[in-house]
DNA sequence: GTGCAAGCTCAAGTCAACTTGAACGCAAGC
DNA sequence: GCTTGCGTTCAAGTTGACTTGAGCTTGCAC
């Protein structure tokens, strides 16, 4: 940063963002290929990235990773920032999903500390068990 | 439950375990190549299930989906019950990542909250945005 | 005893998110 | 001027968790 002087916007390699970022090359242009992150200019074929795609590409593995979303939701999100009102719906969905997740998995991680510190042997037989395993949400058996 | 009495305890075809769980009778057979699960008995070739295995099942799901756990996980932890002493070091690594992946969680979902309270286009600009999307995990920005 | 729905097996297909391989290009170093 | 190394494209392979399809068997209904 800041090697050369004047007006030489900072351009890297994709190697240099693939480790970065901790990625490979071929990931990143892999999310080209989807649309997701395009170099800001080629030269004799090589792609350069500026800031603005660095930035764009913490963005991609913060939803990504945090968020659980998909390239395809993140591809829209992206898009969305363009005009679309798209993102405030998907937002919300986003936050409903979380929350759920969150929930459930506060309750399996509870609940395996109690298992951890209450058992000696693998969870089978412990009571606690049963109340857990059976309050799951895409499971109907309470009809028929 | 009871229907018959005497000591026929309550056996159920593949089809109606499915349906209890709202799966396919494929799914099931999968776990069951999988070495997940096995009918209690067979019967002309035709899987029966009893009590035994509904709880299996109810049980495999359960760290399916709350404690995103990959199928091979989860025999292992079942195998574990059988006297393995890996149980407990599988139990301590997943309470470890359900809380990292909880915090990312929640972190991701007050962030999304905040964008859709404060924000009347995509989140590209919210100054908040930086501190949230820089923070990550596996990004090694400050190596090399 | 014929038909039909459901089950069975085994192989192959699907989907997302990448990775790998083959075949080639270009620029720098010796 | 030729090799070396990293880059490129495009196609095909991989992994996990299933699903689908073809072809066959079974048991009940009529």
């Amino acid at each position: 940063m800041g090697e050369l002087a004047s007006d030489a916007i900072e351009l890297v390699p994709i190697d240099e963002v693939a480790r970065r970022f901790g990625l490979r090359a071929s990931t990143i242009r892999y999310y080209e290929e989807r649309g997701l992150l395009h170099p800001v200019s080629r030269q004799s074929g090589r792609r350069w990235y500026g800031p603005a795609e660095i930035r764009r590409l913490a963005v991609i593995r913060y939803w990504q990773r945090s968020a659980l979303m998909s390239l395809d939701d993140i591809a829209q999100m992206l898009a969305g920032a363009n005009g679309e009102d798209r993102w405030r719906q998907m937002i919300d969905e986003q936050v409903r999903m979380l929350a759920t997740r969150i929930e459930e998995m506060e309750a399996a991680k509870e609940f395996l500390e109690h298992v951890a510190s209450h058992h000696d042997a693998a969870p089978d037989g412990c009571p606690h068990y049963e109340t857990f395993i059976w309050e799951q949400p895409s499971q109907s058996g309470a009809r028929a």
